[in-house]
DNA sequence: CCAAAAACATACCTCTTAGTATCTTTTAAA
DNA sequence: TTTAAAAGATACTAAGAGGTATGTTTTTGG
């Protein structure tokens, strides 16, 4: 295999093992043993292509979490249609089609968040562009809504976007306690209201 | 001093040593030596009164988070007086006040949501009594705004409750990413217009 | 005042942690 | 095909983790 394949791919393997690890069991308390046990690798492969644990931390935030929240919450906002049925399908749709695992583990940039958000400087820089990402995606979205009239054109984009974030984040996490879908359904109900509620 | 007073003395010393640790570094990350460090006493005297660090983490959900929790926004919700207006003094009002150094640091009970939330059922159960109660004493409230016709009676209390739980936990976590209160303003502007949605 | 129990201190044990030093193996380029 | 560099493996260190064993001090009740 060539080098550079190579060494991308073990670096991917790494990536991959940690996020998943850091998902189940958090970022603490996944140590780098851990890790590379899971990979089949050691820890020389390791430190040769991280610098350190805070440097994997990053790079998970950075390329997987970030990913991850492009993909399923970002993107989806950037199709033609109707707004306000894009925000539907985006945060309904998308949360009713999770699978339990994902319920079971909340939201991986949330738990970073809540885990080292206050903790370095570095994770909050890499944290913060996926939300402010993911608010402008939202601005965006909102704006044309109002343009075309679909929705409310009195209501403030921004903070429509930051609350729509907001409780999107916080039932992620508060589902984690419970084994039923009680509370989530809940949540959808008041999901539902509100997009309602600003409906042009 | 008594031995019944002492012994619940240094017990809540322990106690709150641990929340403010635990809430300025995280559960994991604070180990027994740090607390009984900044006790000035010695990890004897700790399992003198705990049986492990678990019970500890139990005993500050319990006692510790639950109680701040109630203080600030359970007991608030079953005052007299416009239902509505006592939602916007308890969500609005209360995070307008809040020092940095809560800002910082978010939601004590959201923290240990986010960190140990999915790892051990006896925490789950801590955290979702708290939780509950809070939903609860929304209900209570937002069904009593309806009656009292200050909250629009077709929609579900239920999914209020949820809906207003989930923004405010979820902003308390995002807020740790930033060091300036724009995105808290914009949460309180979106918070603002959906009260205003739900009134009668 | 004295013995027993509770409260606390000291010293330790074992395991895990992040990280390093040094080795062997694989790939690249001449 | 040889040599240098990159990739990876092995073995280690020092610090910190949770927890225990056993000591000393303080309180209590007779």
């Amino acid at each position: 295999m060539l080098q550079n394949e190579k060494s991308e791919l073990t670096k991917q393997i790494i990536l991959d093992k940690s996020f998943t690890l850091f998902y189940e069991n958090g970022f603490k308390t996944t140590s780098v043993d851990k890790i590379m046990k899971a990979t089949k690798l050691t820890k020389g492969a390791f430190y040769h292509h991280y610098k350190n644990k805070k440097e994997l931390g990053l790079a998970v935030i950075s390329l997987k979490v970030q990913q991850r929240v492009y993909k399923g919450m970002i993107t989806p906002l950037y199709q033609s249609g109707n707004a306000l049925q894009i925000l539907e399908t985006t945060f309904l749709d998308r949360l009713k089609s999770f699978p339990v695992y994902d319920k079971q583990h909340g939201c991986p940039m949330n738990n970073f968040i809540n885990e080292v958000g206050d903790l370095e400087v570095a994770y909050q820089l890499a944290l913060r562009r996926i939300i402010e990402d993911w608010k402008a995606a939202l601005i965006t979205l909102i704006d044309r809504g109002q343009k075309e009239n679909t929705i409310s054109k009195t209501l403030s984009s921004k903070a429509i976007a930051v609350y729509l974030i907001s409780a999107f984040e916080g039932i992620r996490g508060i589902r984690k306690l419970y084994d039923t879908d009680d509370i989530l359904d809940q949540y959808i109900d008041g999901l539902s209201l509100y997009l309602k509620q600003i409906k042009a």
